[in-house]
DNA sequence: ATAATAGTGTCTATGAGACAGTATGCG
DNA sequence: CGCATACTGTCTCATAGACACTATTAT
């Protein structure tokens, strides 16, 4: 039972709608290694506080950025003795969705967006830990309902087929889409309207609440 | 970065099929904790051998069974501080496809079997993994070609349909599930036909080969 | 009235299931 | 020849996309 055990740390994939178009919060890194460049946040698993490494990312975020995400998930485990400098190492990756607004006003000042598109290179292995939580979602939309987690509280379909398609990257058909969704159960409707704009307003609906962190693994 | 840091071990769910129904490959515990229960096979991750926490459950799989899967793909990470009594722990579990043949022959004695939808009571939290892990196949058998990994390299369509029924426990329509097998190009006819039986030889495919390592995370 | 976006009715094409038919080996 | 299983042709129904049409507000 005394074997040297590697270091073992959570990274969370924070990911919102901004501009039309999917971005992961990232933050700078103050210290070595990998001074000055952007990294997820993260942070090392504490065995006398977390009750698990689910436990254990939400604590992280907490503290960093005394902000709680609506949904999240395990997304996988990233290893090896080189991806840290320091030691080998053991990342267990999730991925949160956030509504844009929830996330700005928490973490202002604390976190720089970038487009999934279009990364810098990033600390440790962190790129490829974002590409596979972009993969994931991107594959989780076509038979899930997860997008509804970018949006605000209420929201219109509209705006719901707009979040789709900004995460797909293609366009869809409207009546197509609204056939869909109402016949999911994905939302529901509310009885407000939006107001403002010259034009007709638009329902408003509100997504069915979700597990915080859901089990069900593709 | 001297926290007190987690066990980390790897564990796998070996499922196969046998008598028509899915199973589990588990092995009788020889020591405490959880002595005489049977258990996944595992181990720990020693960070002066292992290149990854996939190198360590292959690692560990060789040395227990002689045996190297043919596909293999992270499930989950399942932690706490009571999961297992001697620490904090963190499982990296995994779960592998394995035709009958090759499991049973390379482990002889080494593991019982068990069907997953008839579990005694396993060591540690070994029952939710493995919940987890048949979840898992169920609901990547609706979109992937994962199945073909079940069975022998050749084999026939009929065959190939009856896995997919023992699988999602409903039975399949043949000129349908034909259609489909052939479209999306999931196996690839042999010239070989089936031999022996009052009846019509049926034509061997092979499965197209995939990834041992899938990162195709759903 | 016009612009602009919301929301719907309906035609069509594609794919899945049902089912019965044909094919072909062995005894 | 007849049985058992392999394989296929075709009908029907459900679903997805295309697209045009109506609805409703502010200016």
């Amino acid at each position: 039972m005394d074997y040297p055990q590697p270091l073992v740390t959570v990274d969370a994939v924070l990911l919102t709608l901004r501009d039309g178009c999917l971005q992961v919060a990232l933050h700078r890194r103050p210290a070595e290694p990998f001074r000055d460049r952007l990294a997820l946040p993260g942070g090392v698993v504490h065995v006398d506080q977390d009750a698990s490494v689910e436990a254990a990312i939400l604590r992280v975020l907490l503290d960093k950025t005394g902000f709680r995400p609506r949904y999240i998930e395990q997304l996988g485990v990233f290893s090896g003795p080189d991806r840290d400098p320091r030691s080998w190492s053991v990342s267990i990756a999730f991925v949160a969705l956030v509504p844009e607004a929830a996330l700005t006003e928490a973490t202002e000042g604390i976190f720089h967006f970038h487009s999934v598109d279009a990364l810098p290179a990033l600390a440790f292995d962190h790129g490829t830990i974002v590409a596979a939580a972009v993969q994931r979602l991107r594959n989780k939309t076509r038979y899930s309902t997860l997008p509804t987690q970018l949006l605000p509280q209420r929201f219109t379909l509209s705006q719901l087929q707009a979040t789709y398609e900004a995460i797909v990257g293609h366009p869809l058909n409207k009546a197509a889409f609204r056939r869909k969704i109402e016949e999911e159960g994905v939302v529901v409707a509310t009885d407000a309207y939006t107001q403002g704009g010259a034009h007709r307003p638009a329902q408003l609906y509100e997504a069915r609440p979700v597990e915080l962190f859901d089990r069900t693994i593709a």
